[in-house]
DNA sequence: GTTAGCACTCTGTACTCTGGAGTGCTAACT
DNA sequence: AGTTAGCACTCCAGAGTACAGAGTGCTAAC
């Protein structure tokens, strides 16, 4: 696979960088001219018909230049491109954005997926830690009307989840209190899911049968754990329609369309927690037939020491790697520090 | 202004109605065919130049047919049309939609807005509470690492805020707990900006100066209580794409641009908490100028006997105005009714 | 192995032409 | 006086044509 010249290797990254200024099929000259190389554009052009053969490039038509395949990108990123780090001013923004940053916890995410299309001029994405995962600090039962009762869950890094739920019997607020107590102190330092299965073998323990409130207690708290969704925030949609590839309505449509279906945008994002560092999917490899023509760039973002969730940007195939690469990475790196317990 | 003859506001109606249905210039035969009238397509012309006159209708071109104005919906909007209620079967599907949903109380402004957009086919619009006129119900600190702490602010209607603070001094775990008990004992009922009142006025008072503990427990909620943004939830803007007259990326993207500043759209939108039942803004009634081609329906949401929010439709001047309005309309009346404290 | 030259191909744009839809006006009709 | 039929006129959208520009592939020369 690897077995190309060292000019053919130049020769493809010239033509892969000027597509990816111009958005339009490069012709042989535009590369004779502006890149360093001294060659005529006859030159080039067998290499690039080289190239086509390939299927490192292909052209719409006979007469119009050549644009790179997603096979010419994914060489691109594997062996051609050097990544730079994040310029200092970037990382300042950065910084600065979240620090401005006081107020609601859960805001937090909407605010990195902000930073994360505002640097890259494409679509920031970030999605939320399963609260499964994250590890738990506390929780409390309030009363509202009746039986209904809001419980709110805190995790380690100061995530709040708050949920309706409603009770068999009627409890009054000095129960409540007392049971949120009870279960704050049996329960510290475990994880959601740790914390789950403690609570149904308690249940199931002799004392507790005995420990009317404890039972109820252990009950309630079972009803606040038993669905968890992630979220997924979608920022910077109006930078898509600066793209020139989707000047057409339908494309766009397409587009939009696809982050209607969240579940396959999320499994997606899924198969990055097992592995660290930023991975890449060119095309078609997201295995989202409505997001063919566009890349996802993503690094997963700890709390502490786990991998909690997932970020990145979703731009055309032709984004400037190069330019997106470091921002994703850092900004998962000050997340994760965000999220860290100290 | 309303010296139109009757004959002249049925045709008037009508051409509206094409017009809403087709999106398209409307010509004389259309009308003299389609509706009831036995009129001939000559003596509707007559009439039509009559509304041309009066600012009613408007002519893309000599000959293409006649595009009603903002000012001709508005007259519709006023006088000609007859609002339905709401089917039974759409009210149903409101009901469901929200029966369904049992997780973050929070959710339930996102969800609201989503059932706006899908039930109206534009895009579903909902401004959350300020939480200042929002009745209070519990206040919470945790204790995260060092000095910062989680302050978390229940309201009557059970939306959970949470926000970190920074302590001057590091207090225990226990100091938090009942420095939390405190403050809801002295300040149940009140309304969080009566809350805040309150508060500073006990800062003051003699008797804190020796209590200690209630001194910093006011003084972190205090700081808990400084700011609270309210936000906007817009969902279904692929519904936009939809329509004919948004084809052109152009037009699109100055759209969605309109979004990307919030603060117009709140100060839209707050205008219409003041007065009860559902408000309209046609065209450049709304005061901005990238959705001057849009329409706006709201109507104010309640929590117990306040208003507190707004929400509505976004859609193009030319919406179906007899369609949504019910839509809007009673969707404010069960969200209401959720957040009402039984 | 590289390059100049040339014939060939394809697209985008400009231009023209034409049919259709719609108007405004006038004159005839009720 | 209000309504209508008829007709000339206007404008647009779409189809067809011509043409310049950009690019390729091939061949022959360097």
């Amino acid at each position: 696979m690897d077995n190309l010249s060292e000019r053919s290797k130049h020769i493809l990254e010239a033509i892969i960088e000027e597509y990816i200024r111009t958005a339009e099929p490069v012709g042989s000259r535009a590369i004779s001219r502006r890149h360093g190389l001294t060659l005529s554009p006859a030159t080039i052009r067998n290499v690039m018909a080289d190239l086509e053969d390939l299927d490192f490039l292909a052209s719409p038509h006979t007469s119009a230049g050549r644009i790179p395949t997603d096979k010419a990108f994914r060489f691109y990123v594997d062996s051609l491109l050097t990544v730079g780090t994040i310029d200092r001013e970037q990382e300042e923004l950065i910084q600065r954005q979240y620090r401005l940053y006081g107020k609601d916890v859960g805001e937090i995410f909407k605010e990195t997926s902000r930073i994360l299309s505002s640097l890259s001029h494409y679509m920031g994405i970030v999605v939320t830690p399963r609260f499964t995962t994250t590890m738990f600090r506390h929780i409390e039962f309030i009363k509202l009307g009746g039986r209904r009762i809001l419980a709110i869950l805190v995790s380690k890094s100061g995530i709040v989840q708050n949920k309706i739920i409603e009770a068999d019997e009627d409890l009054s607020s000095e129960d409540m209190v007392r049971m949120s107590n009870y279960l704050n102190n049996l329960l510290k330092g475990l994880s959601i899911a740790e914390l789950r299965s403690r609570i149904l073998r308690e249940m199931q323990d002799e004392k507790v049968r005995y420990d009317e409130m404890l039972a109820k207690a252990l009950k309630l708290s079972e009803q606040t754990l038993d669905e968890n969704g992630t979220e997924v925030f979608i920022e910077g949609r109006v930078n898509i329609l600066e793209q020139p590839e989707f000047a057409d309505v339908g494309k766009m449509r397409e587009v939009f369309r696809a982050f209607e279906e969240k579940g396959q945008l999320i499994s997606l994002l899924d198969r990055c927690m097992e592995s660290e560092g930023v991975h890449i999917f060119i095309g078609a490899e997201n295995y989202m037939h409505h997001l063919e023509s566009m890349s996802v760039i993503t690094a997963p973002y700890m709390s502490g020491k786990e991998t909690v969730g997932v970020l990145g940007v979703i731009g055309p195939t032709r984004m400037g790697y190069d330019r997106v690469i470091p921002i994703v990475d850092y900004t998962a790196k000050v997340l994760s520090k965000l999220l860290d317990v100290e």
